[in-house]
Order: structure tokens, then C-alpha cells, then sequence
DNA sequence: ACTACCATACTACCATACAAGTTGATGCTC
DNA sequence: GAGCATCAACTTGTATGGTAGTATGGTAGT
């Protein structure tokens, strides 16, 4: 899904689509910010069709607002999407966890181990951005294991809203030593087949995903869309 | 979501992608059918700059599969696909059911009554395409009541495999009848804000979806990816 | 009859040129 | 000085030509 077979550095088209997409989930292309299909053609030494291409894939991902004649912004992050995210993502991984623990492949429980350890490490470092990615990656083991990865993907695509003010609310402070507790005692969980203690826990754990939304809205205001009922969302 | 805030109508290449999506959905364009820039070009008298493009939104979207100089084909069913959608919408259409037992606003409420009625009348046409899109419809209110319609757009994503196997099971027979209870006594359960009940009926309700997939599988099989696990999915 | 090879007719990909619409500033009119 | 018309500098949208890679079918050689 999402082009995710194909080979993802064939084409130009492919890269640049890849790299713009990895500058937005970044935050290095900020919410609202305006990109033009000439632009990015000079800096990336394409023609303007390539670009183009990508544009339409992150316009069809809701990652960036085209508008014809106008110009092509980053979406704002809309807190409405943020919310549905996280309800999404809580219904489908606490019923996977609840799968992963009636039965889950020795193969992705190794790979969920491996990835405790290099928590740790991150942790230590003080790595936040190898956290998240870490933090990503063991979810989507998760999905692997019980043979969901077409639902990983498409999930990934609401999660552009809620990742994105996640990645806001990295750069404050974050409770990684929290999180790394909760991933260990899941990995515990399946391992002893528990799935009602899992499916809790899972629960609690994505609850502290938006915790701080509205002071993330009230920080970085100008990321959000404002809640105003009356202003259209396609801005 | 998938670009539906913008008007679909507006540019030309809007209009073709939307036209192949639904010829693509109705199994107008059969899954492993070749599709042609050129050949659409002509077809639609327009240039191949705009067919190319709804080519990259349908491949972001999985319903095509781009071959890099060897052409594009309708994407083949994925059973495992349809079954992960499946999963998929039985989580969080349980969920979502079970917040409008909680709380539902009078419009879609009214909106699902008046649902019923042209189910009634298109049972009685026997007009098997407006029931499947009432169908749709029906299951789209609750989550418009619910506010999570960002959830049920990313989830039409993954539909595109489920939905394509459906509209097949249509072809051969299918007991309207009985989804149409089914819907009527959810409105009623809504009603009476009884969400125990109603979540399980709806977990029936899903159930019924693919009941018949394996024969499906053996009757239509060129519209399937062979099950073979040795056969790569990129074909 | 069978195989290796090559020409041809496709395909998607990219670059470029042109068209159409929006925005904002500038200068003119009142 | 305030308001309006006009124009210039953007933007995305569309059309088209050329390129490279692939599949196919016919042909020459065995």
C-alpha cells in the first residue's frame, strides 16, 4: 500500500516524494509552510514533472494542500485528526496486541527484544529522535507479527497528524524512561500470553500520546489550524 | 483525506482519476486489466500529462500497480488484503457504534431512518448497485455522527481490496434482506443507547462480509493473487 | 524443427514549452 | 490622500517531444 512495494529510490519521482515526505514528518518543512513545484525543481536539479508527482502523492496523503493557481502549503496539523488518530490507532492495536498474544512468531519477538535493547542505548544517549523512530518500530513489529501490516500502513496515514504533534511534543520534554517500561512489560505480556493485562496497558500507553495537545496548540499556534468552527479546513 | 476537500471535479485530471476509480470499484476495469497512458490519453481526448498523474494517486492509493517501462495494470485482489480490511473495519466500526450509543446527534440519526426507507425501495427494484451503495452510505453516517469520518475515509483505503471481492458477491446472490435487518435494528439500538448489543450485532453484521471468499477465490480466480506464498505480491 | 538473435513496437519516465489563473504592487484618476 | 484599474511576477495546469528500458515477433543460422 501506498506505493510501499516499489522500489522507493527508482524513479526521481520517488525521490523526491521520499525526501519531501521525510522533511515534513520532521518538522524541517513546518506545518503551513509554502513549497512551489519551481523551487523545489531547482533544488533538487529535476524538472518540474517529478516534483509534481511527488506533490500529488503528498496531497493524496493529506500531507500538503494544493491549491490550483495559488500554491502548495504543508497541511496544518488539524487537532481534530489528531484525536481520530489516536482513537484509531487504540481500537486497532489493542485488538493486535490481544492477537499477538494467543500467538506471535518467535522471529518478531526476537526483533522485539533487539529493539529494547537499542532503547536502552538510546536513552542513554539522550537520542530523542531515534526514540520515535525506535517507538515506531515497535509498534510496527506489533502489526508484523500478527500478519497486519497492510493495516499498519494505511494507519500510517492518519498518523501524519498525530506524529507530527508528537514530534512537537519531543522537543519539550518527554518521559522516554516511561515509555520504554511500558514497551518491555508488553513484550513481557505476549511472551506469557496475557492478553487482557496487554490490552490494557496498551491503552494507558497510547493515552499519553496526546496528553499535551492543547498546550502543544497553544505553543506552536501558528502549526495548528485554529479551532474556529467557522474557518473551512481547506486552508 | 485522499484529496476529497478539494473540488473533484475541478481539473482535468481530477475528472479522470475519478472516472477510473470508479470504473476501477465497479469492476468496470477488471482487476489485472492493462491500463495505458496513451491509450487512456485518446480515450479521453486529453493529453497523457493528466492521466499519468490520477495513475500516480490510484498506485498511492493501491488500486493500480505501476510497472516502470512494462505498463500498468489494475491491481489484483489481495485475499489478504480482504481479510485485514475486514479485521480493520470490525474493530472500529465496533468502537465507533458504540460511541453513538453514547451519543448520537439528531441529523445522521433522521439521515439513517431515511437510509432505511430507500434500502426498502431498492430491495423491492431488486436494484442491487444502489443497495450496495446505501450500504456504504449507511455505515458512513454513523461515523459522520461519531465526528471520526477522517477514520472512515483512510479505512476506504484499504476497503479497496474488501469492497472489489463484495462487489462480486453481489453478482452471485446476496440476502439484502437480511443486512437490511441488520441496519434497521442498529438504528434501533442506537436509539435506545444500548451499545452492548449493538456492538455485537455489528461484529455479525461484518462477519457476513466475506463469508464466501474462498468461493469467490475459486470463481473468479484470474482476479485473485494466487495464494502460492512463493509467488511474489508485485505481480 | 528448434534456437539464438535482432528489429520493431510498445511502455513509463523526464524535460520543456505554453496556457490559464491568482496575487500584489504600481501608477493613474478623482 | 483614497480608491480603482492595469500590469507584471508569480503560481499550478496541460500538451508534447524525446529517451531509455522492456516485451514481442520474425528471421537467419544451425
Amino acid at each position: 500500500m501506498h506505493g510501499s512495494f516499489q522500489r522507493s529510490t527508482d524513479s526521481t519521482g520517488h525521490m523526491v516524494y521520499n525526501e519531501l515526505k521525510l522533511r515534513i514528518m520532521n518538522l524541517d518543512l513546518p506545518p503551513g509552510a509554502s513549497l512551489s513545484e519551481k523551487e523545489m525543481a531547482l533544488a533538487f536539479d529535476v524538472s518540474r514533472t517529478p516534483v509534481r508527482e511527488s506533490f500529488v502523492r503528498l496531497a493524496q496523503e493529506g500531507l500538503v494542500h494544493v491549491l490550483p493557481q495559488r500554491g502548495t502549503k504543508v497541511a496544518l496539523i488539524d487537532p481534530a485528526y489528531v484525536e481520530e488518530a489516536r482513537f484509531m490507532r487504540e481500537q486497532l492495536e489493542k485488538a493486535v496486541i490481544r492477537l499477538a498474544c494467543v500467538s506471535f512468531p518467535e522471529e518478531q519477538l526476537l526483533q522485539l527484544k533487539h529493539n529494547l535493547m537499542l532503547q536502552e542505548e538510546s536513552m542513554e544517549k539522550h537520542d530523542g529522535k531515534q526514540m520515535f523512530e525506535l517507538d515506531e518500530a515497535f509498534h510496527r513489529t506489533l502489526f508484523e507479527g500478527c500478519q497486519k501490516l497492510g493495516i499498519w500502513s494505511v494507519m500510517q496515514q492518519m498518523n501524519a497528524h498525530l506524529n507530527r504533534s508528537r514530534r512537537l511534543w519531543l522537543n519539550a520534554s518527554s518521559d522516554w524512561r516511561h515509555l520504554y517500561k511500558h514497551h518491555q512489560q508488553m513484550a513481557a505480556y505476549i511472551e506469557a500470553q496475557d492478553g487482557e493485562r496487554a490490552e490494557a496497558l496498551m491503552q494507558e500507553h497510547l493515552s499519553l500520546s496526546i496528553t499535551d495537545l492543547e498546550v502543544l496548540r497553544a505553543q506552536y499556534s501558528e502549526y495548528f489550524i485554529p479551532a474556529s468552527s467557522e474557518v473551512k479546513k481547506k486552508c
